[in-house]
DNA sequence: CCTGCAATGTGTTTCAAGTACATATTCTCC
DNA sequence: GGAGAATATGTACTTGAAACACATTGCAGG
């Protein structure tokens, strides 16, 4: 950005600088039976007609590119305070039909259960990531590039805990981990990794109304959100721009 | 992107929408007096006299997000055909003194030998990354964010050797890896790191005109950007977009 | 010419993490 | 009360990295 001049910003330029729209797409991972879920809404474009595309919205001139997938976040799950993380920038041409839009693509993590009832009324729907097919636009591959990060950063970073309830088993979480990579694990070998770890805090709790032996409850430990890449990631959000 | 309706490609609602200009940033990494060197421009900005900054330019709107820092890349060393790989997208809305401009970060490691005297006319000139403090706009940022996805990806993928030579030896390659992570490594171990991922090829030679010892040496195995990192991202220019 | 120095080349041991696999325990259901 | 199924815990093996030792080669200076 060496080269852009106060000049270049007039009036009388601004169809050529300008003409390119910005927006951010979140790739809204939620988790039920047993199955990573992703969030969609029914294209409203007519070349799309009767596909889905992931959440996103044009970036407002006055809000900051991460403000802004926080905004979508927000209008369409009334959820706040959510992991977000900024994955690839999609900018080829002919990437939106309609003209030259560049998309910034978020993905995050979500538990279904604190909002289930909010979007109904809207055209959006939970679909198993498995069996997504075609998808409007480039989000097939958005899509999948945001499931890649998620599942190189699932083993390292106590991000998926807000896909379960406060409190879980470690059945449960193997569940929700092969779910997200896709592959079995196994059982003992899981346990001890995630021990090691120290992410949990064992409640002394078993669990109830299970058809077999209850298993211990754990929970997420309260204070490691001030650790690893959600630390960073916060950081992030809160510096303020360097120039 | 499932906002953008066709009615918000008009003229009528353009500068709502289209106010936000879009750049590139590229990284431009070298490698001499086992430093690691980044390559930057005074800055003609007022705001940021005496300044250094990256090299970047507004997005074209006939150009693919990735071609645009191709371009800016080749316009700026003569250089085609380099490992340049996207980063992170910035877009605080304060970041730029002149207007709304997000940016997209892209890195890339060049063989200062080739094109040594290519810039030598511009305002151009190589910089010691450790010695970098202030840069104009949030590109320290940048940089920095940059540096650190090379330092994550440079054991696992061979991406540096575009920095060395085509005939190098292990102390050189170690040399190197030492300027870019930053950290002294074990001679011994190294080595063996190093030969157990296979990317050399031994080529039967010595070093000539050191002072001590000469050390045998090898060179990048040919097909071996077929593998890895590189792929992926060549497929990724390659890969027409979904829509 | 020979010897010390410095860097190269190669090896061993140790330790940590992951993988494969076994056994005991606890609760439910019949 | 016993079979079945899932939980809880443990052991042996393999792999890769880290710490460390020694022999070899070429140059330089006496």
């Amino acid at each position: 950005m060496t080269k852009l001049k106060t000049a270049a910003l007039e009036k009388s330029s601004h169809l050529d600088y300008f003409n390119i729209a910005v927006s951010v797409d979140c790739v809204i991972f939620g988790y039920a039976e047993k199955a990573l879920k992703v969030l969609l809404i029914k294209s409203d474009l007519e070349e799309f007609a009767g596909m889905y595309s992931l959440l996103g919205d044009l970036v407002r001139t006055d809000e900051d590119l991460d403000e802004a997938s926080y905004r979508v976040l927000r209008e369409r799950t009334g959820l706040d305070d959510v992991y977000l993380e900024q994955v690839h920038t999609f900018g080829n041409v002919a990437r939106h039909p309609s003209g030259r839009v560049i998309t910034t693509a978020y993905y995050s993590l979500i538990n279904k259960r604190n909002n289930g009832l909010q979007f109904i009324n809207h055209e959006l729907s939970w679909h198993d990531v498995k069996t997504v097919t075609e998808l409007a636009f480039d989000h097939r591959q958005i899509l999948d590039t945001c499931l890649q990060r998620l599942q190189e950063k699932v083993m390292e970073y106590p991000i998926v805990f807000n896909l379960l309830p406060e409190k879980f088993s470690l059945r449960e979480l193997q569940d929700l981990y092969e779910a997200i990579l896709g592959v079995e694990l196994d059982r003992r070998n899981f346990r001890k990794r995630i021990i090691l770890k120290d992410w949990l805090v064992d409640l002394n709790e078993m669990e109830e109304d299970v058809p077999h032996r209850p298993g211990k409850l754990y929970k997420l430990r309260p204070n490691l959100k001030k650790s690893g890449q959600l630390e960073v990631k916060a950081e992030h959000l809160k510096t303020p721009s360097l120039s």
